[in-house]
DNA sequence: GAACGGGTCTGTGTATACATTCGCGCCGTC
DNA sequence: GACGGCGCGAATGTATACACAGACCCGTTC
């Protein structure tokens, strides 16, 4: 593999994980020597981070993990509304309806998930991980799928957020079960409609977990320059 | 201006206008000296052009310049459909109505461009990109904004093919001046419901377009290496 | 004659050296 | 004391040199 792959790979795990906080300024030099590369392949790192909206050129010089806003959110979810609505909707009508009846099962069972504490939780992003990977697959537009991609990447970085929450838990995995078996029954209007339900009942709860982190962390910036700085 | 910004958007606008033809290989030394900088922009060049879908990795060593199909814009059309109907539907909430007013008289007098030939069609897509500006600008969603850069960046390509038309500029014009009152009226379902209606009529419009040019070319492929080969 | 293997050679991937620009700090002046 | 200009320095942007890989060609063999 090579090594602008691996740079760009690792970097963007530190993002998502949250290692690299937001705003913390990355420089190119001492990127290559942490990664133990040179320059090049940490420049066209960044290009593609830069790309993805995972950092962003800084005033003057440098790049800067991006933030998250609870305003960062809400516009996340008008794109991913929009987005997932139409994939769930043409993932309807082109399935093969044994793949979706296939996750309808793991989605039913999904309720003993609850039990499981943060690995249960784990196993449940898994799960959606999966049914994601399903409608792509089903509706075959690369266009589509890339921007999906793209929607989803910020998404993680929300989801990280979240602790296990047992309630939130069995409602989206009612949720999904809704989707799901519109899909495996070619129900391409419900399953546009639960699709949309979902994404607003996940985007209250997602919004109303941002504000609380950054309510947490106003006063203790997650940049790791201003941290060890003080 | 940096080289590698000069090199992305000259190769950018080749690319669009068709100068660079699909299936054309692209080989980083030969750019480099064509554009006269060395190959490290031009790399950087070609890494964004590939994330834009411009180019793609050939099987094997070198880059291409991607293909147009009837099928493609049909999976761009499915995108571009989620992306603009949301982007209307958001802008009729939030838009400053002078703004669409102002848009609203233009379109109306569009018709008399109908006699300007393809002169008239460009002043056309002038007045349709303003019209795009203007959404971005009253929606405020940079995700949605990016999302809809990127399909829009395709439509070019296609939009490329077309003919001065009168009878479809007309009905063009007919569409977008119902759209442009819906959003200025504050009406988010109608608005986005003649997004709808409009980017399915133009669909039509551009899969006969393309379908019509590959017929066209399919027996003097528009790769440059493959006609001055043979 | 076709298929397989080795060698060469071109093109990509990475490292590094060089150029350039911009930020930051210091000093001077008002 | 504050503001502005100047200079230094560090980080980015570009060029080039080097390493490596794989694609193509040719020869050999079956």
């Amino acid at each position: 593999m090579r090594a602008s792959d691996r740079a760009y790979q690792r970097l963007r795990e530190e993002i998502l994980d949250g290692l690299l906080a937001p705003r913390t300024v990355l420089a190119e030099v001492e990127q290559a020597a942490r990664l133990g590369v040179s320059r090049t392949p940490v420049r066209e790192a960044f290009g593609r981070l830069v790309a993805d909206g995972l950092l962003a050129a800084q005033s003057g010089r440098g790049l800067v993990v991006t933030e998250l806003s609870a305003g960062g959110v809400h516009e996340l979810y008008e794109l991913r509304t929009a987005l997932e609505d139409q994939a769930a909707r043409l993932a309807a009508q082109r399935r093969d309806p044994r793949v979706f009846e296939d996750l309808a099962r793991r989605f039913a069972a999904a309720g003993d998930l609850v039990h499981l504490g943060e690995e249960g939780l784990h196993r449940y992003y898994e799960l959606t991980d999966d049914l994601d990977a399903a409608i792509d697959e089903a509706v075959r537009n690369s266009y589509l799928a890339d921007a999906l991609r793209a929607a989803r990447t910020h998404l993680v970085r929300i989801r990280r957020l979240a602790r296990h929450d047992p309630g939130r838990l069995r409602e989206a995995a009612a949720e999904h079960l809704l989707i799901v078996e519109a899909i495996a029954a070619g129900d391409a209007g419900l399953a546009a409609h639960a699709t949309h339900v979902h994404l607003h009942k996940s985007k209250t709860h997602f919004v109303r977990l941002v504000e609380r982190h950054l309510d947490e962390t106003s006063n203790a910036p997650s940049a790791t320059v201003a941290t060890t700085g003080a």
